[in-house]
DNA sequence: CGCCAGGTTGACACTTTTCAAGCCGCGTGG
DNA sequence: CCACGCGGCTTGAAAAGTGTCAACCTGGCG
C-alpha cells in the first residue's frame, strides 16, 4: 500500500493505471462491481470511483450541511455517522467498516445529514453521484444493485429502531456484539476475537444507553463467561450465551 | 370516488381512461409525478401505476417475508409498518399517509421486511417495482425523485433513532405530535386540529414506550395548557409550549 | 343494553441514569 | 527512559424515569 501511494503521486496516467488494478482487486468491489458486466462496463465502473482518500483517525469524511456530491465505498477503516441536534445533543446512527457504502443520507435533500467521522486511519472511494445516476441509468445491474443498498440502509435502520424502542440494555449490547460479529466474520476476520474501534461512549450513544451502563453490561458478561474484555480487546466465548441474551426475554 | 370506483368496474378501456384522469388530478401525484415531465412521459407513468387498492381498516396491505414485487403510494388513508422479531415482540417503525411511499424496505432482499396494516379505510396505488426500475432508466427526473424518496426514508429514520436514544418520554410524544401536525398541515389539513389514527400502545410501539407512558404525557400537557384530548381527538393549544419540551432539555 | 377494547390513574417495582471516586494505560514531554 | 497527565474505563450508591400491575372509567358497536 506504501509502494501504491508513492506511485499514485507519479503522474496522472499512472494514478489511473492503478485505479483500474485497484477495482479490479479491490476488496470490497462487491460495492462498486455488480456481478455479470461487460468489460466495458467495468472500465466505466473503474472511471466512475475515480478519487481515493485517506483519512486519519478523527478526521471527518463529511459534516452535516455540507453540500452533497458523493457516496463513499470504505476501502480500509472505520467510520461513525453521527446526527447533531439543534439543542447539542448527538448520536452515533451508525458505523461503517470496510465494504460498506456511505453517505445515502445526502441524496433526499442536496446536504449531507449526519457527520461521517474516522475511528482509525482509514481510507475510502469517492463516488460521484451524477455519475453514479448517468451510469446507472445506462447499466441495469448496476441500477438494481445501488437500489439494493439503500433499501437494506432503510433495513438496517429499522433494525436499531428495534434495539432502541423494544430492547433492554444488556440485550442492545448482547445484540450489538453480535452484529459486529458477524459483520467482521463476513469479511474473514475472526468473528470471535476484535478490536473494538469506538469508545464505550460511542457504543452508549449507538445504543441509547450511557457509558457506564455499556460498561456494566460488558463486566457482567464477563462475569457470566460469555465474553473476556480488556479495554477495546473483546473475545466471545460463547455466541450461544450472546445469542439467549435476547432470545432469552420471553413476553 | 363512488362513483369512480363504479366506473372502474364497468370495463378495461374506462379503467384506463380514468387512471390518466385520477395521476392528474390525484393530490398525491408529487410521489409519481417529478416536475417537469412531457406529456409522453406522464402516459407511460399513468400506465405505471396501474393497479389501485382499496384496503379496509385492520387489512394488512403486505407482510413480512412475503415476496416484494411493488411499492405503495398512499392515495387517502393511514397505514403503520410493524416489525415482529423472532422471540414476538414486535415494533412500529413508521406511520404513512396520503401522500407517502411504502415498500422501500423490499427493495433490498426481494422480500418485504415488516407488515403494512391500514389504521383506517385507505387507498393505495400499486407501483410494480420492475417497471419503476425500467422507467427511472429513461426518465431522469424520475430516477432522480425515487432516489431521493429512498433517502429521505433513511432521514427519517435517523431521525426515530434520535427520538428513540436520546429523548425522553416527554420530549418524544411532543416531538411525535410536532411531526404529525406539519405532515398534516403540509396536506392542507389543520395543524392543531386532527384525530389520532392510531391507539396508545401504537403510539407508545413507534416511541419506544408503554402506553401508560404516553396516556400519562397526554394528560400532563393537557394539565400544562399545551393540548386538549379527547380519545382520538387532539387539538394542539401551544406548538411553541411543545417546541420547548424539547429544546428546553438543556444538557 | 351490555360488552369490551381502549384509555386513565395510582401505587409500587425495577432499570437505567447520575454523581462521584478511583484506576489503568498510553502517549507526550522533560 | 521515566514521570506525568489525561482520556477512557470501572465500580458503587443514590436518584430519577419508566414499566408493571391493578382498578376503574368510557364510548362505540353488536
Amino acid at each position: 500500500m506504501a509502494r501504491a501511494e508513492l506511485l499514485r503521486q507519479q503522474s496522472t496516467h499512472l494514478v489511473l493505471a492503478e485505479l483500474k488494478v485497484a477495482c479490479a482487486n479491490c476488496n470490497v468491489r462487491e460495492i462498486c462491481q455488480p456481478a455479470g458486466l461487460t468489460q466495458e462496463e467495468l472500465d466505466q465502473l473503474d472511471a466512475l470511483v475515480n478519487v481515493r482518500r485517506k483519512l486519519k483517525r478523527g478526521d471527518t469524511l463529511y459534516r452535516a450541511g455540507e453540500p452533497f456530491d458523493a457516496l463513499y465505498a470504505v476501502r480500509s477503516g472505520f467510520f461513525k455517522a453521527r446526527v447533531t441536534f439543534e439543542d447539542g445533543r448527538d448520536q452515533v446512527t451508525g458505523f461503517s467498516m470496510a465494504g460498506e457504502l456511505l453517505g445515502m443520507d445526502g441524496i433526499g435533500h442536496g446536504t449531507h445529514n449526519c457527520d461521517a467521522v474516522a475511528l482509525e486511519d482509514s481510507e475510502v472511494c469517492s463516488i460521484p453521484y451524477s455519475r453514479l445516476e448517468e451510469l446507472s441509468r445506462e447499466i441495469s445491474s448496476l441500477q438494481r444493485h445501488f437500489h439494493k443498498l439503500m433499501s437494506r440502509e432503510i433495513v438496517r435502520e429499522s433494525g436499531v429502531m428495534m434495539l432502541l424502542g423494544a430492547m433492554r440494555a444488556e440485550e442492545r449490547i448482547a445484540a450489538f456484539l453480535l452484529n459486529l460479529s458477524q459483520r467482521l466474520n463476513a469479511r474473514g476476520y475472526s468473528p470471535l476475537e476484535f478490536n473494538l474501534r469506538m469508545t464505550r461512549e460511542e457504543i452508549g450513544s449507538y445504543l441509547g444507553l450511557k457509558l457506564e451502563t455499556v460498561s456494566r453490561a460488558f463486566s457482567k458478561f464477563h462475569n457470566d463467561g460469555l465474553i473476556e474484555v480488556e479495554q477495546k480487546f473483546v473475545r466471545i466465548k460463547s455466541i450461544e450465551g450472546l445469542k439467549q441474551i435476547y432470545a432469552h426475554h420471553v413476553s
